[in-house]
DNA sequence: TTCTCCTGGTTCCGTTTGGTAACTGACCCC
DNA sequence: GGGGTCAGTTACCAAACGGAACCAGGAGAA
């Protein structure tokens, strides 16, 4: 079928990245950070489901990736600040994308499922 | 903040959408199928790192969110095709946007977090 | 007839991941 | 001096995930 041949290495290598970058907390931690600093409470209150564990785990990964930049302040209490580096900023858009069509597909999805769950066995195939 | 107000309670809906739609392997699945109808053994050989176990579960669930169509065709040896469904082909845009990107920073990342590991034990911060 | 092959899919079991929640540590307030 | 706050870690446990073997079922070979 003639795929574009997107260097079928490049796209090994970018399975990898996806491992992360296609976090669904990672997308709620980058989307969240995308429209202002935060400080650790602050992402904990704005992700409402996610655990300081893996809030913990998210940012460092993505400090590590280079994508948010961690800025602790030495005051009491003590005040850690999370934003996106630029390369963080390159991947907003298409986080927000994502989001947008979240929303825009939430209710679509909902009713997918639904008539998924309502079929008796299997479906008439076509 | 005065952030835009997205409806919060659509937020939380948008983040359960997440929930899937940010998986690694919807997104792999998503992008695979973005190409060309294809049947369960090729997902298997395109999407390197997958089992059949993660892919019956992934497929079933873009399935049930009507986000991929599922055709049986009762033939030997058995043939089963997925394809996008219109609601797919919508996500597919963004689903490439993150690929390209992944694609197209991956050095930047990888650079990043050999930086990262290389630091002694904390950074200056500033 | 019997045996194997081919494909899609499920089940069993071990590993990894994620959630809960309690604890740490330094300082402020009472 | 004890409790509260903020950022983060750790222990524990359940659920999800991954691998591999097994299942179904008809075609073709022996």
């Amino acid at each position: 079928m003639q795929l574009p041949e997107v260097d079928t290495a490049r796209m090994c290598h970018a399975r990898q990245i996806l491992d992360r970058v296609g976090d669904k907390w990672s997308i709620a931690v980058i989307h969240a950070l995308g429209a202002d600093t935060l400080r650790f409470t602050e992402l904990k209150r704005t992700i409402h489901g996610i655990s300081q564990r893996m809030l913990t785990a998210t940012l460092r990964t993505l400090e590590r990736d280079g994508l948010v930049r961690r800025t602790v302040h030495p005051v009491v209490p003590p005040r850690v600040d999370y934003e996106l580096t630029e390369l963080g900023m390159t991947l907003l858009g298409i986080v927000c994308s994502l989001m947008g069509w979240a929303v825009e597909h939430g209710d679509a999805i909902d009713e997918a499922r639904a008539a998924y769950d309502a079929r008796p066995a299997g479906s008439p195939t076509g």
